[in-house]
RNA sequence: GUGGGUGUAGCCCAGAGGCCUAAGGCGUCAGGUUGUGGCCCUGAAGAUCGAGGGUUCGAAUCCCUCCACCCACCCCA
């Protein structure tokens, strides 16, 4: 039999409703920031990610999926979201709309990953990118926005950590530092971290392990190796923090995983959880758009996974509102009552009144415990007196009442009792 | 890539070498007298017990191999 890929889910209509949920409460929020949708591609030149991402990140190194397309190009499917969108703003000349161009999208993101708790290998993401401004205000901004994104959702106990990692004019004075620092410690490393050191030092501030952890807390920090103009950015942006009432922390060992980040980075997370917590994360990619080849702009952004913000949802029990329920059920006895109930529910259709029917003849029993199961909470019983007489009965089954609607009254009684 | 765990009907699960021609619950379908739901009752369909091999007179139960999925590390949303 065939399987789903290992990885990847089917979103079954019992879940719909968290989704609608999310995708409702993003497009009503969204606008209040200004900002707009965008989608792009499934899929781009691999060589997009390659560039931007960076060649020795996880992702780039061995979870894209990329493949030749019919003419040999190297496409990928899309692994994160910020990059199409820079992308498309150079490819469409957005540099000449107001700025800072403020856009957002949900889309289905692609990583080659064990799949576990909270991390697939299709995973969903709402994403908002702000370009053409690197004032610490606009960071601020879009933190509070997807602060209150999910204050809008009724999740509790989040925490929000931010840091400042620097540009490329006070980071490598900075990673030196690091080096210099971890040099000095190199044989207490695990295995993982040595290997780090060459690749990427930053990461070494991230480690979990019991061995390392305990050198992280003396290791130089970046906030404090910041040159003047990140160092003022990081100020600003946490007067504006606390003038927008965010509790922000401050988390001066987080890194993160893509190359393209310049100064803010921050995260959302869940307060009890362990591994696979991160609801929300993202920062400012000063450099990410000259990267590009296109002229050096300032942005920021960030992303949220959408499918751990439903897990959230549910170990936080945060209810659903009910989604509507189709309200008629035509249930029909015999070939003549048939066409009565085939025509009826056009109608009823017609007048954007919701009707299940039977299709296959089933005896009445049978058809009302169906229409109960779906949650109908009303029958429309067409049998041979019915036809007879050009009526309907029509039963209320909450109240379990039930009386005679001529046919022609009876679209009209219908939207009469919605 | 590294570790750990689990695999019995659509779902939850009993079952620990012969009494398993695999039990139960949910769900599905059909009934419970003449055209009526939610509760209750009856019945039916639905499982080559993840796959292959082995041990044994006998395997869902023991062993081996493979596969699938889950969890954790790593990394990230």
């Amino acid at each position: 039999m065939f399987q789903a890929p290992y990885g990847t889910h089917d979103i079954l209509p019992e879940d719909q409703t968290y989704w609608s949920f999310l995708k409702e409460k993003i497009e009503s929020l969204a606008p209040l920031y200004g900002y707009e949708r965008i989608d792009t591609p499934i899929f781009e030149e691999a060589g997009l990610f390659v560039r931007t991402v960076g060649v020795d990140t996880d992702i780039v190194e061995k979870e894209m999926y990329t493949f030749a397309d019919r003419s040999g190009g190297q496409m990928t499917l899309r692994p994160e979201g910020t990059a199409s969108v820079c992308r498309a703003y150079i490819e469409h000349g957005m540099a000449s709309r107001s700025q800072p161009v403020k856009l957002f999208y949900q889309a289905p993101i692609f990583r080659y990953e064990r799949p576990q708790a909270g991390r697939y290998r299709q995973h969903h993401q709402f994403g908002f990118e702000a370009i053409g401004d690197g004032d610490a205000m606009l960071d601020a901004e879009l933190i509070d926005m997807a602060w209150r994104f999910f204050d809008s959702l009724g999740l509790k106990n989040l925490t929000l950590q931010i840091n400042s990692i620097g540009c490329p004019k006070c980071r490598p004075a900075y990673l030196a530092k690091l080096r210099e620092y971890y040099a000095g410690h190199k044989e207490v490393l695990c295995g993982d971290c040595k290997g780090r050191f060459d690749k990427n030092i930053l990461r070494l501030l991230d480690c979990k392990k019991p061995t390392c952890q305990p050198l992280t807390t003396s290791a130089p920090r970046s906030v404090e190796h910041l040159c003047q103009e990140c160092a003022e950015h990081f100020e600003q942006l946490k007067t504006h923090l606390s003038t927008l009432q965010l509790p922000f922390e401050i988390n001066s060992s987080m890194v993160r995983g893509l190359d393209y980040y310049t100064k803010t980075v921050f995260e959302i997370q869940p307060e009890d959880e362990r591994g696979q917590s991160t609801i929300a994360g993202g920062g400012r990619y000063d450099g990410l758009i000259g990267e590009l080849g296109a002229k050096p702009t300032p942005a920021v952004g960030f992303a949220t996974g959408i499918e751990r913000i439903i897990l959230n949802l549910k170990k936080q029990k945060v209810a659903m509102p009910n989604a509507q329920k189709s309200t008629v059920f035509i249930a029909w006895l015999g070939e003549v009552a048939r066409q009565t109930a085939v025509k009826l529910s056009g109608e009823l259709r017609q007048m954007n009144i919701a009707s299940l029917i039977t299709y296959t003849p089933r005896s009445l029993k049978a058809q009302m415990r169906q229409a109960d199961s779906a949650g109908c909470n009303y029958v429309a019983i067409i049998g041979e007196e019915e036809v007879a007489q050009g009526n309907v009965t029509l039963r209320d089954l909450r109240t379990a009442k039930q009386e005679p609607v001529a046919l022609a009254k009876l679209v009209e009684k219908l939207q009469e009792i919605h």
